[in-house]
DNA sequence: CCATAAACGAGACGGTACGTCTTGTCTTTCT
DNA sequence: AGAAAGACAAGACGTACCGTCTCGTTTATGG
């Protein structure tokens, strides 16, 4: 995050805690109602309660104020579920371990609590590439260093082939539910991503 | 397309060609030129010397424009390379074709020609759901059935397994290029494409 | 009025007649109702049931809004009392005259039909040189020259001074009226204008 | 001046002179500078180093301020010139004393350090009723007892008919002067108030 | 001589209005 | 009847100020 020079830069101290939690609640609520380009800033204002400049104060666009919101929302939910520093669980069976972790990812894909929310900056990400590389960095980019990190360990193991690169091997399964659910080119469930882990690890070509 | 009830349905046949030619490619070149959230009716309008209802006319929205001038370029783009029914090369050497096609996918995602309006339709299509069903319809659709069809004929050949669904397997190398093309969470290049190529084919797990 | 030279200057021929006037009578309902400092060009807009771009395109400010306006409705009365080549009238008795037409305007001044848009303009006239120079060309000076006329009537017929300016002549007892209105520095009645009336035309030393 | 009941009244032994005196030095300059819509509380505010709320617990509004500010400029010129107690000469010769004295308010009225201040404030207090009041109390009318004043001594000479009223009397050349300057409807000259003078004394009609 | 309470600077806040921009509809005129 | 042109009602944009409300920080007695 780099000050802009015409920008003031107001008095973060001073900030209303009380606002900013409105603020998010509002971004949130809209965009799961009313869709996120019917979203706007002075929508969110008005249903927070809030002059439409204290949301300008403090973020650049609708999108600014989504993305925090939404990362807000996965802080909460972590902090309620006390697992802040995540890992994906290593039962010493990396086929079920994966297959866990993307069969809740589903269940969390399939939730329209995050689903418009995520939908919405991903979409915005795609075309506006300032938001989409703090888009990655901040949501992206911590999960799937959890999968390499999985993978690693795998390797270590012995369950991975060791000239396999984590960062691509993660793709294999990660990508292709990520496009089914935007995209909507497919259903999502339990057995496609089982089926996505067992091809990824044992390839398709016969053995 | 289905005919709305409240409309009195414009006859088709009195439709300027000339018109239809100037909107296409003034869209593409000011979603090229401002990228898409700037670019606006109005200016397509404009920069088309045509009236804004002759747009309204026959378009229901600037991503329906966009969307039928893109298709309306692969169509062209097509035809100049005289390779209408088009189908992914069948040499019997599986891996060869898919990371040949790959690369042309690279080399086409790379350029700003294609980038900017079909990451500009993506990102309209994941928040607005019937422009998404439309554009994986006419768009992507068709490019997955060559990767399936022509995994079904390694299959025939023996080089892939029986037990494998193509339309999953294809996700394994065509979902990871997307997502890092669209999302770029990672560089695109040949090595890259040709990596996810052989893990899929092998799989991640030792032989 | 000049064209400036940013603006695509609209087309006049297709303007909103319907549109002019409810913003006419929108602007004086509420400069009457809630004050000019109260008066914005949203409200004038939401009153007259019209866009705010359609004030905007064709006027400058709320100013410009409630001239045109206050101008409309003089031209209206007066089309009304069928008087559109006004003159004062000339019985050959100039303080009779003169007495006649300022308890007519007493008592207009006392209308707050009129009091309030003309206050209004005048004030903002006070400040805005250029919307002064506008207002004092169009409503005053109209008016001050029927004054000059019937003064020079006067001296042809010997009842002025021959030497007398009667542009400085008229001010009077045309700006002693003025200032009691809009200063509030004495009440306005007959008696008061007869009075000065008779002062001007006898003047305050002893014959 | 009275106590509002639902303020606390704050102590006016403890007011920061240093402040008043930049607030009055900053609405001045600000007034002069970019006019009277232009100047704002918050303008005010920054320039004379400033809280805002230093304003709001002295004054009710911008006017106020230069209200005040305007006033305190009069005394210290006053002061300065060393003439508190104020009255217009008194040679014998009515005319010859008048016209000192409107030559001199000619010269002030063309200092924009007054122009700008006095004909916003004029401009304010035609449209805001209570500060109109409150300007004619404290500027206005003590200039125009000066002339009442001078008139009367006059009459006890004889230099004046007897039965006319100063108080609308002296509106006969003071009226015409401040709308010539207010609403720039002529030229303002020495030999535009010596005529006035003349006019005035002597009347229009033939002797 | 310090305690304390008010005024102070700073500026965030909930609001209102600004003047601009774009949307999607409607109307006029030309072809 | 379609098209170019563009006025229109609607409403969101991002900015500027309003007047109120905290925040520490002077400052100025008065106990």
């Amino acid at each position: 995050m780099v000050t802009q020079p015409g920008k003031p830069a107001p008095d973060t101290t001073r900030r209303s805690e009380r606002s900013r939690r409105a603020i998010y609640e509002a971004a949130l609520a809209l965009v799961g109602e009313v869709g996120y380009p019917k979203t706007t800033v002075e929508g969110i204002a008005a249903r927070a309660g809030v002059g439409k400049q204290t949301i300008y104060r403090w973020w650049g666009s609708k999108a600014d104020v989504l993305l925090e919101a939404f990362l807000d929302l996965g802080e909460q939910a972590a902090e309620a579920a006390g697992q802040v520093p995540y890992a994906i669980p290593d039962t010493g069976d990396l086929a079920a371990d994966l297959k866990a972790v993307l069969r809740a990812t589903v269940d969390e894909l399939l939730d329209p609590r995050y689903d418009a929310p995520s939908r919405a900056l991903t979409a915005e990400g795609l075309v506006n590439e300032q938001l989409g590389r703090e888009f990655v960095a901040k949501l992206l980019e911590p999960n799937l260093r959890l999968y390499a990190d999985r993978l690693r360990s795998a390797q270590d193991a012995g369950h991975v082939r060791a000239d396999v690169d984590p960062r691509i091997a993660l793709e294999l399964f990660v990508s292709p539910l990520a496009q089914r659910w935007l995209q909507r080119t497919g259903p999502l469930s339990y057995e496609y991503t089982d089926t996505l882990v067992d091809y990824a690890l044992n390839g398709l070509a016969p053995r």
